[in-house]
DNA sequence: CCCGATCTGTTACAAGTTGTTACAAAACCC
DNA sequence: GGGTTTTGTAACAACTTGTAACAGATCGGG
């Protein structure tokens, strides 16, 4: 991975300089700048990986400020803040932030999150706009992403969990074409949600196996998601997808 | 799987043979260009497995290149960028391109996306021909492979395994042709999945000889796949493919 | 706030697959 | 007939996948 390019954004100097040194020190090539000024100077100036945005600019709302970037760039940003509220962790979120750490933080901490957010934005990118969110039919099955909702042949509903929903997704986006378990993890973790890296260990073998009880006539002579083996998993059918 | 044929395109020479050299060194068989007019040059000279495509090409637009590519060829296309701004990886996207990778990189993280790609793209090209795949009977064998059943003479079904379906495949879509072993492991090699090359070693005769206990009369005297002593083994019957 | 239900990744073990090994048998050649 | 080469195959080891059970986290209802 090339070095990762970060900004940090805080109107407190002596902090943002610390971060900026600490950040340094671990790594990366980092900037440091003070309001939304400074931060479209950067932006211009060439690539930036990831943000770093504190809450609590002086004259400015870093929540909107993170707003406003969520719609100008497709930028990661981990929000800094002095306070840990839930309602404000949430807030940031709905902001678009990717991650949240709170003051004071472990800067050890820090950095893990920020190699966090910087590996799912990166491992996202192979698959991740392959995805389609439209509904689709396969082999008697309908689906829609956008209702969550999955109805068998027989009409009835199927309830699929988060998890499960995302894996069909990528199935669907994928048909026919074995997928190995990284690639399927990746194209999973575009919205985030994984608790750990579902690539290593069994968390894909699993819910596969969880999906195909729910979809399959036999799970244990699957006919739609088979075994690639030595790959990984494919979904062999056809899909329809439907206007 | 031959050795891949990449294409490195950057009018950046010494950016060019640096690239060039370090995946020759990592067993890929490459050519470099600087302008689109190389690049027609070595796609009219033979297969090109990969293409490495600068997004700042000189006197051309890299992502216009990527579209025209595109239209003309069904190669996979890493997009190799001094920039990493979202917007501009998902133009790369759009323009049609399997990956993205941002200068200045790790060159170990290139190898590894290289081989991803290929991996990937070799799956997905081997769906065209399993569309192709279709039912066929020999010797009153009834033959499905998009189902993978295997129906006998006497109307029973026989499992078969995976690399026991993708034998029979090979040796049905060469129906009385004597094949070697390595020309029998090179087709089955479709989606990968093999834990050592077949085409060394006694893995073919053994998995010929597992196949044979399940469709042959008399294993011991096969009237179906006969052994064609110093070449390989051959199909020795007619197959019949059905609409 | 607590508790039950659900979700999801991990663990451990089982089962199946597949390539290798070693020896035997068959085929070929001199 | 003997030697060499090629093929057959039983047994084994290594690997891959399936999955039940568990633990920790999350969420919603009371």
């Amino acid at each position: 991975m090339a070095i990762p390019r970060l900004l940090v954004v805080d109107d407190d100097k002596d902090m943002c300089a610390m971060m900026v040194g600490w950040l340094q020190r671990n790594g990366f090539s980092v900037a440091g700048v003070h309001d939304s000024a400074g931060i479209a100077e950067q932006m211009a100036q060439g690539r930036v990986d990831l943000i770093l945005l504190d809450v609590m600019l002086g004259d400015e709302n870093g929540l909107r400020l993170c707003q406003t970037l969520r719609a100008e760039h497709d930028v990661p940003i981990i929000m800094v803040s002095a306070l840990s509220a839930d309602d404000q962790r949430m807030a940031g979120y709905r902001a678009g932030a990717d991650d949240y750490v709170a003051k004071p933080f472990n800067p050890d901490l820090l950095v893990a999150r920020v190699r966090a957010v910087l590996s799912r934005a990166h491992r996202a990118a192979s698959l991740a706009y392959r995805r389609r969110a439209r509904k689709c039919e396969f082999a008697g099955w309908q689906f829609d992403p956008r209702a969550a909702r999955l109805r068998a042949p027989d009409g009835f509903d199927v309830a699929l969990s988060a998890r499960e929903h995302q894996l069909l997704q990528v199935l669907l986006a994928n048909p026919e074409i074995p997928l190995t378990r990284e690639e399927i993890a990746c194209a999973m973790d575009v919205d985030g949600g994984a608790t750990a890296d579902p690539a290593e260990g069994r968390a894909i073998d699993v819910l596969i196996g969880r999906l195909r009880s729910k979809i399959e006539d036999n799970p244990k002579d699957p006919a739609l998601i088979r075994t690639a083996r030595g790959v990984g998993y494919v979904l062999a059918c056809r899909v329809e997808f439907l206007s």
